[in-house]
This record gives structure tokens, C-alpha cells and sequence, in this order.
DNA sequence: ATTTTTATCAATGATGATGTCAATAATAGA
DNA sequence: TCTATTATTGACATCATCATTGATAAAAAT
């Protein structure tokens, strides 16, 4: 788990710094969930103090940010992938869900969004999205519509990463209709 | 703000008192958003020690939790009129999503939600939930159908409720689109 | 070789949130 | 009136997180 456990000093390059730590915040995240990403946690795993962090981010906060548009700009890479390969949108939208549950992406992502007002990804991202709304715009015949399904698909994303689970279990599905909700919800939205 | 200004003692009867703190708390939740609802926060706006708070829910996450428990209540039992009255699709889920979105309740069960307080709504409100989903099934034709739609209708509103304005915002949906989804996803949900 | 830069760390301070406890006072019941 | 109950409170204790600071050492620049 610690990744210096020698008493000599390690001195990095501010990218290799960074790098590290979120590489670490983020295996963090996935196996302690949300509380895991706290400075003096990460610090210690990372093997150095958490001054250094804050010496690299800034804040806390900030590392948190960062952690999400590192987060976030895989994603949509991989969205871009699967579309570029025209892969099915079953396909497409099951990697989505996945993805944004998996890893605990999905939670921070609502968990920064419920923190501050508003977020706002970095340029890179928004770029990528911007990239994946024209793919799909050109895709479909409709602009309208179809922004209305990339809305609807992606606050629904959300929701699940979030509360899919809990949701499910009272409504009374079971694993196997949980599992071709992605394939089901595919099928549909090409209807419309 | 303070509702008790002067330095004798008000004694309340426990219903009274609890009434009045999740009064105050939801206040709080609208005006001031998740952080809000901190214990010191809400007993000073209540005109009381946050002992108090503490000694008739027992715990911070207890207040939370019982405030969650009252807006979800009120919440289905709205859908259930709603749905009683034979009101149209888009009706009721222009009003679900209203409600969700408004007052930080959408947000509020999100957060519960992700600080692993396991999200179980309370005997009350399961069962409110479980009558709305036979009424929708009865209504519709094919119950596995119905309960793919409620899932979808139910995760869509979780995630628009946390940051649908931030995902509108990248999508590029402007106000009136923003105000047809409702409309719109109520009417290719009848046509599944 | 010397200087400069800066990544690193230990220690400290500030802050705030949560929960506990003994004491107090308001109300109900005898 | 007397007593029992308990809602209420202020003070205290605990704990965690975050950020700052001055010193140190590793690497780069000169």
C-alpha cells in the first residue's frame, strides 16, 4: 500500500508527482468510495506528506478536480472510440453505464457537482463532448431529438451510477433485466 | 431567522419539536444548499442548542435522514394524487421532476445516497412507492415494460435533479427545450 | 564547484463538526 | 403542594481535515 517506505527522500518531477497521486486517489477511490479521496489518505498511500500534495495541487479541492477530469476525459475518449468504431449503440450505452459506475466515477462526479453549484469540465473535455454531440447529431437525422436523447441518456447515466442499484431493488428487478436495461433502452431511443 | 430570541426556556412537546427542526432544516436545504444541513446550523435557525437537535433524532445523519423520509413522503403522495386524478403522463412528470429539482430534494436524497447510508426509505414511503408501481403497471399493458420505464423515468430524475442545468448547459439546450423534456419523454415513453 | 530552484517534510495552527454530560427548568401527574 | 419526568441547555471533549511555515535536501543551472 505505501509506496515509500524507505526514509531517504524522493524527489520527482512535478508531472511524475502528480501522476503518482492520482493514480493513487483514484485506486483509492474505488476501494474506500468517496472518503477515500481526503488529503492525508492519499498522502500516506502515495508514500510522502500531504503538504506535498497541496504543494502540487494547490487544495484539496483542487486535487478532487483534477482527479474527476482525469476521470472524465477517459471516459469520453472511450465514448469517442466506440462511436468512431460505429460500434452498436447498445453497445455504446452499456460501456457508458459501466464505466460511470464502475471505479466510483459516476459518484464523484455527483459527489463534486453537489459540493459546488455548477461543474464545469476542463477545455480538453468539453471538446471530446462537444466532438461526441456532433458524431451522434450527424448520425441521427433529427438535431433536436437528438439532443433531447443525449440529455436524456446522460442524466440518466448519472442517476444510475448513483442510486441504480437501490432503485432497481425496490422496484423489484431482477439481475437479469437489470442487465439488458442498456440493450433495452438502446433499442428504444433509435425508435424515437 | 432565529425564532427564539428571548432567554427563557421554551418547551415543546417532542412532535412539536421535531416538526419544527425539519421545518427549519428544509428551509436551510433550499436556502443554503447540502451544507446547510449541518447540526449547529439548523439549531441555531430553530432558536435551540444543537443538543436539543441531537436529543430528539439521536444523531446528525438521524435529522438527514428523517428529513429525507418527510420530503419523499410528501413527494409520492403528490405522484399518487396525480395519478388518482388520471392526470396526463407529461403532467405528472413535469411535476416529479419539479419536485425533485426544487428545494434540494433530488440533491439531498443523492447525497444520503452516496454517504453509503444505504437509501431505504422507510416502511411509509415503500409503500407508497410500491402502490404507484401497480397503478402504472395496471395501466400499461406489459408490467416487465412498465418496470423498465419506471426505472428509466426514476434514475433520469435523480440525475437531472443533481446536475441536469450543468449537462443542458454542455448539450447546448436552451430554456424552452429545456422546459419541453418532460413533454417529450412522456410522450415516446406512451409510445414504448 | 557554486548557486538557484523547488520538491519534500515535520510540526503547528486554525477551524469546525459531532457527540456526551451534568445541571436546570417546565410540565404533568400524584 | 409535592414529585417525577424530560425537554433543554452550556460547557466540555473528541476528532478529523485542511492549510501554512520554516527547514531540508535533491536536482538543475550557472
Amino acid at each position: 500500500m505505501n509506496v515509500n517506505s524507505g526514509d531517504k527522500r524522493v524527489r520527482r518531477t512535478p508531472e511524475e508527482a502528480k501522476s503518482l497521486i492520482l493514480s493513487i486517489a483514484s485506486d483509492r477511490l474505488s476501494a474506500l468510495g468517496l472518503e477515500g479521496l481526503n488529503i492525508s489518505g492519499v498522502a500516506k498511500d502515495a508514500g510522502m506528506s500531504h503538504a506535498t500534495v497541496i504543494h502540487h495541487f494547490g487544495s484539496t479541492g483542487a486535487m478532487r478536480k483534477a482527479l474527476l477530469e482525469k476521470m472524465t476525459h477517459d471516459l469520453l475518449s472511450d465514448v469517442m472510440v466506440a462511436l468512431n468504431h460505429h460500434e452498436e449503440p447498445a453497445r455504446v450505452l452499456d460501456h457508458l453505464f459501466e464505466m460511470l459506475s464502475h471505479g466510483g466515477h459516476g459518484r464523484l462526479l455527483a459527489w463534486l457537482a453537489l459540493d459546488q453549484q455548477a461543474f464545469s469540465p476542463a477545455s480538453e473535455s468539453k471538446g471530446l463532448f462537444t466532438d461526441i454531440l456532433n458524431k451522434i447529431a450527424e448520425d441521427s437525422g433529427d438535431p433536436v431529438h437528438a439532443k433531447q436523447i443525449i440529455f436524456l441518456v446522460a442524466i440518466a447515466a448519472m442517476g444510475k451510477s448513483i442510486c441504480g442499484d437501490a432503485i432497481a431493488g425496490l422496484i423489484g428487478i431482477n439481475e437479469t433485466e437489470a442487465r439488458q436495461f442498456p440493450e433495452w433502452l438502446a433499442e428504444h431511443i433509435q425508435r424515437i
